[in-house]
DNA sequence: TTTTGAGTTGTTCGA
DNA sequence: GTCGAACAACTCAAA
């Protein structure tokens, strides 16, 4: 009666379905881990990504411990790892929560179809969306290609089921299991200590995560309309990463922020909750487009931007990517994502409109940075939004639609005091001049302590000219 | 089958 | 300074 309990990005035991299901089924549980980045593909985790995986594991199982069984981390293929567990273990069945990428779904339809011919009974569950891909379709069938009606079918189907609680205890049994230990799986950065940011920012593990969504739901959730676009305060959830490895999943999110103070009468919600809710909905909006559209992360939905003439300017994209493209607004946000592997919402959309459209190069290039430097690099997520800024994806930004940096910053950024704390070297700039050094007459310069050019960049673009290039090259795409 | 209404996040220009 | 229109049509989803 021994269960494989299979973690994979749910690496939690609250409102966990595969543990919840194991428990019920009764009998001894094995709880497994298997690291199959080993061999290095096109989408491998990130840096960033790595580093959260190594503590995200060791959280998980420090609470498994606690409940009287042990976190079994293997490495190696998930077929023939698992091959092993069975035979080390005899269990018979094997539980687990779906991943939705295109390369786990095929390594998931082979493993299963391969251990069911053995005999194996095998139940996977959905513990990391509030439907399923498919579960949501339009009246034809078919896929949706617009958030809006997307959304709001979503909706229709009901409130998410209530989340259930973490279990006291998990059964053990007693077995001669091989294991690798956490370390050795060399997940966390060994040469440089680049990490410093990311562990003075984030708390990794379900504890962190319930944390955060308590502080949110007390703080944020009612203002979060307004709040959320300034990238000074701490008005966005900040639970992306949380939600990625599954240390929580947005059903306990969408019960929390929806529960008791923040529903106003006739249980309509909040403007804050609801456009909170919307973001819920943009992640799982992310995963049916991945989901019917395999090829979301490498090509353009849009066919005709196959056809774009990308720039390809290796200068101009090393300045963007350490932050030095002159722009404050845009090297504060890269500094940011740099230091904290993490970045403001609304800084995002300013760096990515300014990499796509300003710079003129290929959402591909942005996505794959992003892919690398993110802790909440998430393939669905990344690739939908980097697709709508390029204007390429379902339901996407129009072409005309071009972030002014300048103008974003001085309405999001009012004070500069975003700017301020990434780009300390021009901190002495008047509130005036702090989205535009390149503005400043030289007695002010001098007065702040800057000299453009060496201690802090000059425009590498102007905009209103880039401005001009893009919605040229767009137009060509139009024409052609 | 045809029609109709709508579509995350913006900027600029001219009145 | 504020306001509305233009930026462009096109595709999607439902009636």
């Amino acid at each position: 009666m021994t269960t494989i309990l299979w973690f994979r990005q749910d690496l939690r035991l609250t409102d966990n379905s595969a543990l919840d299901a194991a428990i019920s089924r009764g009998g001894p549980i094995v709880p497994l881990f298997i690291f199959d980045h080993a061999e290095e593909h096109e989408w491998s985790l990130g840096g960033a990504s790595r580093w959260w995986l190594h503590h995200s594991l060791k959280r998980l199982s420090d609470e498994i411990k606690e409940r009287g069984n042990e976190l079994i981390i293997k490495s190696g293929d998930a077929r023939s790892v698992m091959g092993e567990v069975l035979r080390e273990t005899g269990a018979t069945s094997i539980f687990w929560n779906r991943c939705y990428e295109p390369r786990s779904i095929i390594r998931d339809t082979k493993l299963k179809q391969a251990l069911v011919n053995e005999g194996i009974d095998v139940c996977s569950f959905n513990s990391s969306l509030l439907r399923e891909p498919w579960e949501v379709a339009t009246q034809k069938g078919d896929p949706y290609k617009v958030f809006t009606p997307f959304w709001r079918a979503s909706r229709a189907l009901g409130e998410p089921a209530r989340p259930s609680s973490a279990p006291d205890s998990i059964p053990a049994s007693d077995w001669a299991i091989k294991k690798c230990n956490l370390n050795t799986l060399k997940l966390l950065p060994d040469d440089i200590d680049w990490a410093h940011g990311l562990r003075e920012r984030w708390n990794p593990g379900e504890k962190g995560a319930l944390i955060r969504l308590n502080e949110f739901r007390e703080a944020n959730a009612h203002g979060y309309a307004d709040m959320r676009n300034i990238p000074s305060l701490a008005g966005t959830s900040r639970l992306s990463p949380h939600l990625h490895f599954g240390e929580l999943g947005p059903r306990q999110v969408w019960h929390a922020i929806t529960s008791n103070a923040h529903i106003e009468t006739d249980g309509i919600m909040s403007k804050g909750v609801e456009t909170f809710l919307s973001e819920i909905g943009w992640r799982e909006f992310s995963y049916h487009l991945l989901y019917y559209f395999p090829e979301l992360p490498s090509a353009p939905l849009r066919k005709e931007f196959e056809r774009f003439p990308w720039a390809d300017s290796l200068s101009s994209k090393a300045a963007w990517e350490c932050g030095k493209t002159g722009y404050p607004i845009v090297d504060a946000g890269m500094r940011e994502l740099w230091s904290t592997g993490w970045m403001h919402n609304r800084v995002r959309m300013i760096v990515a409109s300014f990499l796509v459209k300003d710079l003129l190069i290929d959402w591909r290039c942005g996505a794959r940075w992003f892919w690398d430097t993110l802790v909440d690099a998430d393939l669905a997520s990344n690739s939908a939004s980097w697709q709508w800024v390029a204007g390429c994806g379902a339901d996407a930004a129009p072409y005309f639609r071009i972030f002014n940096p300048t103008t974003q910053a001085k309405r999001f950024d009012p004070d500069g005091s975003y700017v301020r704390q990434w780009i300390p070297e021009i901190s002495g700039l008047p509130n005036k001049l702090i989205h535009t050094p390149w503005l400043a007459k030289p007695i002010e310069l001098s007065d702040a302590g800057i000299s453009m050019g060496s201690s802090y960049p000059n425009p590498i673009v102007d905009h209103s000219e880039a401005r001009n290039h893009a919605l040229d090259s767009y137009k060509f795409l139009k024409s052609t």
